[in-house]
DNA sequence: GTCTCAATGCCACAAATGTAGTTTTAAGAA
DNA sequence: TTCTTAAAACTACATTTGTGGCATTGAGAC
């Protein structure tokens, strides 16, 4: 079982740039959340400090100053472990509450549909088969 | 759109206690929560005092010093704004991933995946008759 | 070599959150 | 009527989170 690490907000706002990148430096990540909102640089810098500090990013090297950063942990991992707390709070941990949810609350379109039907039909198979 | 209220963990663990049991007084739901983990009474009503003071939570009437409460915002709506939220900064907010996700990582038992055959079945059917 | 600048490192601080102790008071027991 | 008790009201406090300022320092410009 991956060591699990809690994440806020902003701290997942910030992996997810990493996540999406792969290896970034820090000013990069600013300038890409600071097109969405009004957000210093030091304040994106001490989410750095923070997520190294938690072990979810990594030092991949340094030019001069610069520090070239990775993630440090999966983000399927960390997705696992908040869809996990997300249903227990909200559904009791029950998948079935969730789905039904999302299918009825979310906008769906055809394709997503079809999409979705595709993904149970493997999802049978893999289990059929012994998973 | 019903007004957003940002509801943290232990605000959202009492509201469900509230809102699983309808109407409700502050000591069974600290019983309740007790018997998962130890928690204070005054834990728990300090939870009460800032749901009321959000406006998540309602008086009802009262015995004496007893106050009944009920939910005063729906479930259905704070699932919504919190599974939004969620699919936002884990996914990009798109519902696929997410679907995705739970599908692959989450146990299923052929029974959910029936069940979720069903609804997406229906789904289609409004989705085609214009929702 | 010195200067400039951008990125880092470090510090600060208010608000939100989790947790609980203390004081007050209404209802029912004695 | 007084006593006891359970629940509410109020207060406190450490931690986490969001936000940013200031000082320091390598690299490249001159």
């Amino acid at each position: 079982m991956p060591k699990k690490i809690k994440l806020s907000n902003f701290e997942l706002e910030v992996m997810q740039c990493i996540w999406d990148n792969g290896e970034i430096i820090a000013p990069d990540v600013h300038k890409l959340i600071a097109a969405n909102r009004k957000i210093s640089y030091s304040s994106v810098k001490t989410i750095f400090d923070r997520l190294e500090e938690k072990g979810a990013i990594r030092r991949v090297r340094t030019y001069g100053r610069t520090i070239l950063w990775a993630a440090a942990i999966q983000k399927e991992d960390v997705a696992g472990s908040l869809v996990a707390d997300f249903m227990d709070r909200m559904f009791g941990g029950k998948v079935r509450p969730l789905m039904s949810h999302v299918l009825q609350k979310e906008d769906l379109t055809m394709d997503d549909i079809s999409y979705l039907e595709g993904l149970l039909e493997e999802r049978k198979k893999d289990l059929e088969a012994g998973k």
